[in-house]
RNA sequence: GGUCGCGUGGCCGAGUGGUUAGGCAGAGGUCUGCAAAACCUUGUACAGCAGUUCAAAUCUGCUCGCGACCUCCA
């Protein structure tokens, strides 16, 4: 069980040998949502994803402080504007503070974390209760002479840190071709350079949030917030950072910069990135008009797919696939998985009523070491999954008397999903009602059924199943007797 | 335009030099009063072309197609 974890590194693009920078601790930051708007099916992936790998640095004995930050501040410069009316126009209508609005989304992403069953982060800070750290950090970046401010606004300066350091070395960008590339955007003109980047940000006239700084009324920049909670609370360097694919330039390329800059070390050992989700095909974008947000998603409500799916059956499809491909939503898709959960959780299920052989005629012991290879192999769940049906398929033969299982391999199968289907991949275990009062109230109804069974009264037998299907109770015919199960 | 990635059987999706991925759907069978579940059997799969090799889905080159990032984005 104890074999090394390997991680494929973003920053080197290779599968490299974990090894925490201070075991057995190990500091885990994920990028957290912007909390401007509802939580999305894309939030679902990075989430998940990290959630597993959080759950499975702990299973394997790690301390980890896992930081997952709520982005509540700034970053409302390119949507200005529009951000600007929204607001306002809410905040009459439902007398809403700004405030109140972020709060309302990130409730929401709670919620809908918890429905995915995403453990909650040891800690979650905020971009605006870190206003402090991110002004000093920019003071030191400018101390150090890699930033400079123009009409209160502070930019760093890509150029000059770039001569001896390796900026793009993330994402893989030059920048001599980047600048050539660049657009015309907002505040080009203040830049020195068109690569350079904010760290603070003067706030225009009717922009809500603002805050007192050394160079006057503004918002924190782009990627400041996450250098500085990170640097905080994990130190630097820490071990594994993650988010999206998308994130990794501008925002992780820059974060590197920042923090190199400001702690004089490279800030991350393990960049990790997940890829994208799409749907039918395509990213999920409002341009695409394909947006569908957590809520619809499980409890419906979307245009896109035709019905909702339950926050398990999307945690295992997304799961059913390695985080570093990309993975398409569609109805097919989302049905085949959910029919293929019901099949692992029947099995689990089916486990309490294996009667122990003598001996194995299979060896658990095999796909056990197996799911230990594959989730050490950079977290590839998707072979764990497919390791765990082959156990679902031993489990049923072993129940209809094709395979044999012995004592302690019933016990060892049923851990082997304890560890990896529940604990590991999170699936949520379902509560049964196996209370004494139902078991006594059922062990009587079937046995009222199998005898009008036996003297052919199919029509009441079926009245009693058709009955109890409606209640949610399922009864299965075995030739051992009728067994139940909700 | 620049950078990176992908193209696997009806659908989804692992794999990366020689050995069955797996799930869903489909077909046949077993069980069964019926149903459901389950079990057994069943698939010319690796975009195209050329090359390297004893051997390629897996390496190399080219072609075609798709996508991501380059601008807030998970």
């Amino acid at each position: 069980m104890q074999q090394p974890l390997y991680i494929t590194n973003s920053l080197t693009r290779t599968k490299e040998l974990f090894e925490p920078v201070n075991p057995p601790y190990v500091g885990l930051y994920v990028c957290g949502p912007t909390v401007s708007g509802e939580s999305h099916l894309g939030h679902a992936r990075p989430y998940v994803t990290f959630d597993v790998i959080y759950r499975y640095l702990q299973f394997i004995g790690y301390k980890v402080r896992y930081v997952r930050n709520i982005t509540d501040a700034g970053h409302f410069e390119e949507e200005g504007r529009e951000a600007e009316d929204k607001v306002n126009e809410k905040a009459k209508l439902e007398r809403l503070e700004p405030m109140e609005l972020v709060q309302k989304y990130t409730n929401i992403y709670h919620d809908m974390m918890d429905a995915l069953n995403c453990l909650r982060p040891a800690i979650e800070p905020t971009a605006t209760g870190h206003i402090v750290e991110q002004i000093d950090m920019i003071q030191d970046i400018i101390k150090k002479g890699f930033a400079y401010e123009v009409n209160g606004s502070v930019y760093f300066d890509v150029t000059k840190y770039a001569q001896g350091n390796d900026y793009g070395k993330l994402s893989g960008r030059i920048l001599e071709d980047m600048i050539a590339g660049s657009r015309d955007l907002d505040g080009q003109d203040e830049k020195r350079n068109a690569a350079d980047f904010a760290l603070w940000k003067k706030a225009p006239e009717q922009h809500i949030m603002r805050w007192n700084s050394p160079w006057g009324e503004g918002f924190p920049g782009w990627h400041i917030e996450c250098s500085a909670m990170a640097s905080k609370y994990l130190g630097s360097p820490f071990d594994i950072h993650g988010g999206g694919m998308d994130l990794m330039f501008p925002h992780h390329e820059s974060e590197i910069a920042q923090t190199k800059i400001a702690t004089g070390c490279s800030p991350v050992k393990y960049w990790m990135h997940n890829n994208m989700i799409t749907i039918n095909g395509r990213k999920m974008g409002k341009s695409y008009n394909n947006t569908i947000t957590l809520r619809e998603m499980f409890y419906g409500g979307n245009d896109v797919l035709e019905r909702s799916y339950a926050p398990a059956t999307v945690r295992f499809f997304i799961l059913q696939t390695h985080y570093r491909s990309t993975l398409d939503f569609s109805n097919d898709a989302l049905q085949a998985a959910e029919k293929g959960l019901q099949r692992l959780l029947n099995a689990y299920d089916t486990i309490a009523k294996l009667n122990a052989s003598p001996a194995s005629s299979v060896s658990i012991e095999k796909i056990e070491s197996d799911c230990y290879v594959a989730i050490n192999d950079d977290f590839n769940t998707a072979i764990v999954v497919a390791q765990l049906f082959e156990a679902a398929r031993i489990i049923n033969s072993a129940h209809a008397g094709t395979e044999q299982l012995s004592a302690a391999d019933i016990t060892r199968v049923k851990k082997l999903f304890d560890d990896f289907l529940f604990q590991i991949m999170g699936i949520k275990q379902v509560q049964q009602d196996n209370s004494a009062d139902l078991n006594g109230i059922m062990d009587l109804v079937l046995e009222i059924r199998a005898t009008a069974k036996s003297k052919k009264d199919f029509e009441t037998a079926d009245k009693i199943r058709n009955t109890l299907t409606t209640l949610g109770i399922t009864i299965k015919d075995t030739k051992d007797g009728a067994e139940w199960s909700k």
